[in-house]
DNA sequence: CCTGAATAGCTCAAGCCTAAAGTATCTGCC
DNA sequence: GGCAGATACTTTAGGCTTGAGCTATTCAGG
């Protein structure tokens, strides 16, 4: 095999993995949306931004937030919007400047988040029941490396 | 350590591998995305029927991209529609049923997509360079298991 | 102190996506 | 043939997401 085919054929290679990858978690996700939205009436995204909270009590900025759920500003403007309109989340001015939020899980959104976050847990490890520890294992080592490789190319 | 508490610790296992697969999954959606609208001026969801209808060159109906994209019926009709504006792809009527369109790539479409297609698997190439051969051999093999173990489920 | 660049956040238009409801057609069964 | 249920597709309302452009504030150098 000559370099250039070789070069093609791992082009290939990269591509079904990413085909494969993003195969897998859209399975997964559309899973979890649904039951999300059948069993509590709410959204992915919500979800994902009240766990944020969730990890960090002492609240967190809008930018931060942002930079965690690796979505634009914008988009976190709006869902932090509607989480203080249903009283599940509270901005605060922050101290140190006066351009800032710092945004909180309220009492009821911790007690809100922790019911979600119970019945989303089953719902995964129901959906990867048939997952073999051993390759469970295997996947978070391996894909732990894709995502510094990536990390680094981007 | 007794059973519940094994439970939960598969839980935590099971959750921490669909947010692992989750992260790397964005990460390069994000790459794809950003460099398909710079350089071609188009977004994935486009990218991604184009594709399906090049692999099928006797056309698809539209329930049938709508399965293979897993998304709604709604959502390829949006899509099918923007393409054939933009000159892509065309609607044949079904001769077998008068409900149903038989979508097929244009000529232009399938020059166009040949383009794309070239770029992306450039790109995605060379994100994912960093991972050995190894490692990419063997998160296909793991990624098929989960996903056969996750439709099972579905 | 001032001023220009950087940063935090918001708004807007446009596109993606879903679930639900609606229309047209097909298919199986009597 | 005719009718009931299934199927193919579209439409609509509502939420997510982005990139671009906006204001207000902070910060660093002169």
């Amino acid at each position: 095999m000559d370099r250039e085919t070789r070069v093609t054929v791992d082009d290939h290679r990269a591509l079904r993995l990413w085909l494969r990858l993003l195969t897998c978690s859209q399975l997964i996700e559309r899973h979890v949306r649904s039951r999300l939205r059948g069993r509590f009436g709410t959204t992915l995204p919500r979800f994902d931004l009240l766990s944020q909270l969730e990890r960090h009590p002492a609240g967190l900025k809008m930018n931060e937030l942002s930079r965690l759920l690796m979505v634009t500003g914008g988009n976190v403007t709006g869902i932090v919007d509607q989480l203080v309109k249903e009283g599940l989340v509270e901005r605060l001015d922050d101290e140190s400047d006066r351009r800032a939020w710092r945004v909180r899980l309220t009492r009821a959104g911790d007690k809100a988040f922790a019911e979600m976050a119970r019945a989303h847990e089953d719902w995964v490890a129901e959906l990867l029941a048939g997952v073999p520890r051993r390759d469970s294992d295997a996947l978070m080592q391996l894909l732990a490396r894709l995502k510094q490789a990536t990390l680094e190319k981007s």
